[in-house]
DNA sequence: CATGAATGAGGTTTCATTCAT
DNA sequence: TATGAATGAAACCTCATTCAT
């Protein structure tokens, strides 16, 4: 699975004129719907174009080639997703570490469900398009979010293994993958949401014990 | 995404004579082989066909369509390591619940492992293919699996909730998945293997008591 | 000007079948009619596919891409007229130099005139597709020819300077270049000939005379 | 070849004012540029346009399409070239045969080669564009040009032939081309040149003489 | 006058699938 | 049964040109 470049994806030009930002607005809009009604292997510039009421030229304009436009739009949900866990993080300092780890998982969750559509669709597409790459740094950006709150809990003394919190998150990312993708009830997500903490909770006890 | 029709995907014929199943087989390992080599989207039948040493119209007379052929490789993969699972839970039946745990988990990743690159190559393709189906079949079946195993476990009175053994193996995969994507070393591996064992043990733990 | 990479032009197979060969055969001529009928920048791949009664598809299997069919189509041209000149070349062994150069210019004018509109479509299409390597190795074909032939006349004692030789072939070309592109009359066209009958034989002279 | 209609080409305003005959300036330069760095089929007027530093609008304001604008280009070396030529031309007023056709084939030759890049490059662009035309007129000139010298010989009674002055010219620039095209080094150059006055020299002569 | 965003026809190329041999 | 030539819809992407700002 030859990697794609991602310098090949980075936005063809910045719009300078006020009408060029609505049209990148358009086209991201437009592409989420498509991905939604047609699928990921149905999804095609051209009719991205058409949904966001714009030539495929244009879109062209801004997005050098396809992969780097679903790029974009998977990079932005990363991006929203991620924001929502640094906030939970910083909300959640020199709590108790239980109610700590509630709290960030459940941000999780609900950042992931609140476009519980948009999620499952861009799983498609994150594969062929590099998408691990940025996945990979919102990794690492929540595992930072989560250390330094975790340093202030009040039961903590010493971090757990550095391997722990990826794995956390691994594993948490896991779950609500299944989840969506056999597209569970809100009865079942809210009690995936609670076994979660569960989940996360008793691991993150065990991991700060064994780390002594 | 909308779902491919299930039905489209069985085997056209059943090969009964030995140079048909040699064939598929030979099917089989050339489109892992392509995969490997030169990723899912350059992935076409005539490409495995040639790998395969057969022409494009042998391999139509065995698989109806490409997502047929895909989903068939799929399957097997499948079932290769949930057989692992199964076999784990057998032997594992009676055992202190810890230890239990353990062996099951540890079956999963070396199965996984013992794959990787297979492994890796096939979460492209499954999304395209209907593969949800196929891995729910699976859990499935190692979760009757780990019931069964569980309820011969000394420690274990009853059943822990019923979300909590799909859980734990979603959170296994999702964690597979990431260590695979990621392409980590065998330490890491190592690493990540015992880390596993003690979050499946923790959140068993806690589920089962919780379940009084 | 970023030339071409000649590898890319290899045909794509050979064909087994009696009937891919009736194809190629078929593609060939109706490339050179597209480009009579409609010029170098109408000649699509479509265009030339519809003509030749196949589907573009099959033109494909053949030819990787449009270059790679220009440049067959272009470098048979080449090889018809190299031949000529080689075969008036043999036949001139011996002959008194005049009359031996006379008999050359008047093979390589008549193969040229005797498929005219195709020599001028040609020229626009040899730009494109790394024609001048095809070109290059003419001239050195027909170099040798002439050298040899040279040698064979008895009023020669030592061979002209090296770049005479290709001077003189560049010269010809050149005059029929600008005769063809221009369009003359069949009229004109012979007194063309006849003017570069006699521009070669007095260089041809006037070369020899100085290597002494 | 469908020639394109030259009525087209003509610039749409003349440059009045001192902006725009920079502006112009920059265009033209820029035009070489592209064509040089990226080749006549990756020229684009965008590209130009930015290379020039200015908007396409800009550019369309002063050519009317793209073929316009290398119609120009085009023309506008060919106009050097054509300059340089009846200046020699004038310069060998009364001197002998011999050495006018020297100073003139040498005038040629130093003119080509002075920017023998961007000859090279619009090799390429004067057949898509119509410039046989322009070709054909400088031809005229020359020839104008070189038959009022030649009057003025002191060996010479009588014109030669009317096809011979123009043979003369398709020869020496089919072997410039030549040599242009396959990248002689200038040591090669210089041999090329000194050849080139013979062959001239020889040819004249010869079709001097026949003229009687 | 200059700008540059928008247009969209049209070009090249791929590839799953069929069917005559 | 196996073969592989042929199919052709459909995808991606470019670029000359226009016109509202």
């Amino acid at each position: 699975m030859p990697a794609p470049t991602l310098t090949a994806f980075e936005p063809r030009k910045t719009p300078v004129q006020a009408r060029a930002a609505t049209t990148v607005e358009a086209i991201f809009e437009a592409t989420i719907q498509v991905l939604l009604s047609l699928g990921a292997d149905r999804l095609t510039t051209t009719r991205v174009a058409d949904r966001a009421g714009v030539s495929v030229g244009t879109l062209y304009q801004y997005f050098p080639n396809k992969q780097a436009l679903l790029y974009a739009v998977f990079e932005a949900h990363m991006e929203k997703v991620t924001g929502r866990v640094e906030a939970a993080c910083a909300d959640a300092r020199r709590k108790p570490l239980a109610e700590m780890i509630r709290e960030v998982v459940e941000a999780f969750v609900d950042a992931k469900m609140e476009r519980a559509d948009i999620s499952t669709a861009l799983y498609h597409v994150a594969a062929d398009v590099g998408g691990a790459a940025v996945v990979k740094r919102s990794m690492q950006r929540s595992s930072k979010a989560i250390e330094a709150a975790l340093e202030t809990a009040p039961e903590v003394n010493s971090l757990p293994d550095k391997y722990a919190i990826d794995l956390m998150q691994a594993a948490i990312s896991g779950v609500m993958r299944s989840a969506l993708e056999s597209g569970g009830s809100s009865a079942m997500v809210r009690k995936i949401r609670e076994h979660l903490v569960l989940l996360c909770q008793s691991y993150m006890a065990a991991a700060l014990t064994r780390s002594h």
